[in-house]
DNA sequence: GGCACATATCTCGAAGTCAAGAGACTTAAT
DNA sequence: ATTAAGTCTCTTGACTTCGAGATATGTGCC
């Protein structure tokens, strides 16, 4: 069985790897159910609870701009598009993984609030296209900045080096959901 | 600037990298705001969209067991509390980071279903205790083992060196949050 | 032109989550 | 004993999401 612990404490050589919820439950599933291999959890038990403490995180650091995950998601969507930020409905749900249902609605309330506005596509009757007000684009600008300096203060733990390589072995698994259409 | 593709074909030496969907949403980022330093996106970014497909595979893995994913997150947190499979409802929700509002509805269900059962705490009558009914048991160690299969294929990707490193990194990134109380 | 089918968006109802607070009980200090 | 503060669970109401279907427009074939 793969120690995982052990090889962490190899590759950094200074520090005893600080136990995380991952290791007791992986203990505790070898201890009850000692006839599975459980290894698969070590890496992806970790990146599920990972994601929700970082949702938690962002849910946080968005709330100094007074916005919400979703209103960053589809904000900054129509900000990397870049100038005039204009994208289609269609185009947002593709990109932010919601349905059309809640991407209307999502619209709807950012309208609302003076940070988007609908107008007729041009080019084809039943379309509409969104575009970034210039509050739109200057409230997704700052959210952005306080998110990166947040996720600069986690990613402290690591140095640059595994940063690099975390990044890339994570690739890995993502190309594949990513490229595959599933 | 780190180019982490570059590092990801440094460390494995046989393949070049495939794009995916966060190399294209950080090149977007570059163009668009090329006074923003946005390498944190590159770990952390891949690693909320990679809990998302997670997500999408555990819920299609879970459908073959009519089970959704929140009741296999507590269905299987009971079970590995060992026998006699009990555990307050405070428990469960520190092991599975819901509210306690979420939680009560989640046993309400459960028990409905005849998962699991409510009992009275003998040592504390503020509180209660939560069983797992041996059907419940039954079809969380089902629902387990058919996860563990699903997991290990999307793992396929990595050697299992690799898998070892990556579980270390990660570790590294979630003990914070997993143990000062966040 | 007219018909069938595809596409784009929106409407609506059901379901699950959260946050805040209420109610019941415990603990510790006086 | 009594009081105050703390803990545990449940209730409630607002909010967001999804899924299915409705409506309007576009496209291609005859």
């Amino acid at each position: 069985m793969l120690d995982i612990k052990r090889l962490h404490i190899d590759t950094t050589t200074t520090l005893i790897a600080m136990e995380d919820e991952v290791d007791r439950l992986v203990a505790a599933w070898r201890r009850e159910r000692p006839d599975l291999d459980v290894e698969p959890l070590e890496v992806l038990s970790r990146v599920s609870r990972l994601a929700r403490h970082l949702d938690r995180a962002r849910r946080l650091a968005f709330s100094e701009h007074q916005l919400e995950p979703w209103e960053f998601d589809v904000l900054t969507a129509l900000r990397r598009a870049g100038t005039p930020y204009q994208l289609s409905p269609g185009q947002l749900l593709t990109q932010t993984l919601v349905t059309s249902g809640t991407m209307t609605n999502r619209i709807d309330r950012l309208a609302k609030k003076g940070l988007v506005e609908r107008l007729p596509d041009p080019s084809d009757r039943r379309g509409v296209l969104v575009r970034l007000t210039d509050e739109g684009r200057d409230r997704a600008d700052q959210a952005l900045a306080g998110l990166l300096d947040q996720e600069r203060a986690i990613l402290a733990e690591l140095s640059r080096a595994q940063r690099g390589e975390l990044a890339g072995l994570l690739r890995q698994l993502t190309a594949p959901f990513d490229n595959i259409p599933g």
